[in-house]
DNA sequence: ATGTTATATAACCTAATTGTTATACAAATC
DNA sequence: GATTTGTATAACAATTAGGTTATATAACAT
């Protein structure tokens, strides 16, 4: 039932599941977008990330400067749903703010 | 997205989840099976399903001295999702401690 | 009416979570 | 190698959440 639990505090904020729903949308992002898209600190989101890491929601891997965040390859039957839900409130995701470089 | 969080809030907690799990198997519970079962104190379990039935997961009703509780019957689809897995621990779940009069 | 049983609420303590600011680290550029 | 840029971590304050004990309420029984 632990599973079930650390999914369920993951998607129990408000910025995790816009980030989520941004990983659903944009696949590959460097923190700088989540960062700027959502208006949210770097530590918060750095922080936030490591936990959806740590939830196996996420991976990520160092590409340069960036490290870049997508979905993980995880197939979760919850995580299946979780996204299906997720992506309904895609309209309401404000646009990426992509960073200029990558 | 507000209907997500507060699923998950619900969700994220192992007490909560059990007696999900309870009110999927044992269909109409009171508070003190829910007790005995999940050896809790009386006010936590108040305290729990008082969020489910706010969430909309569980009904209540008065039945004599007994407050009965049971699924609500919310077709939300994320809800469905997360009684198909909840169902899939329900072996781990201890055995109904039945209040003897009811 | 009084007492009893089942549940709900209040007050409180502690632990966990979110967000902030400051700092460390790591890759890239000069 | 010194600086800059992107990300991670640490330390802290504020808020929220879980659990306890004590008390209130509501239905029933005597």
């Amino acid at each position: 039932m632990e599973r079930l639990i650390t999914l369920a505090k993951v998607f129990s904020d408000k910025n995790r599941l816009y980030i989520f729903a941004m990983a659903l949308r944009d696949k590959n992002l460097c923190v700088c977008e989540i960062c700027d898209t959502l208006q949210l600190s770097q530590p918060l989101v750095s922080r936030h990330l490591k936990q959806m890491r740590e939830a196996k929601i996420l991976t990520s891997k160092q590409s340069g400067k960036w490290v870049i965040y997508s979905l993980s390859d995880e197939q979760d039957p919850l995580l299946q749903c979780w996204a299906q839900e997720v992506k309904k409130y895609q309209d309401s995701l404000p646009k990426l703010i992509s960073c200029d470089v990558k």
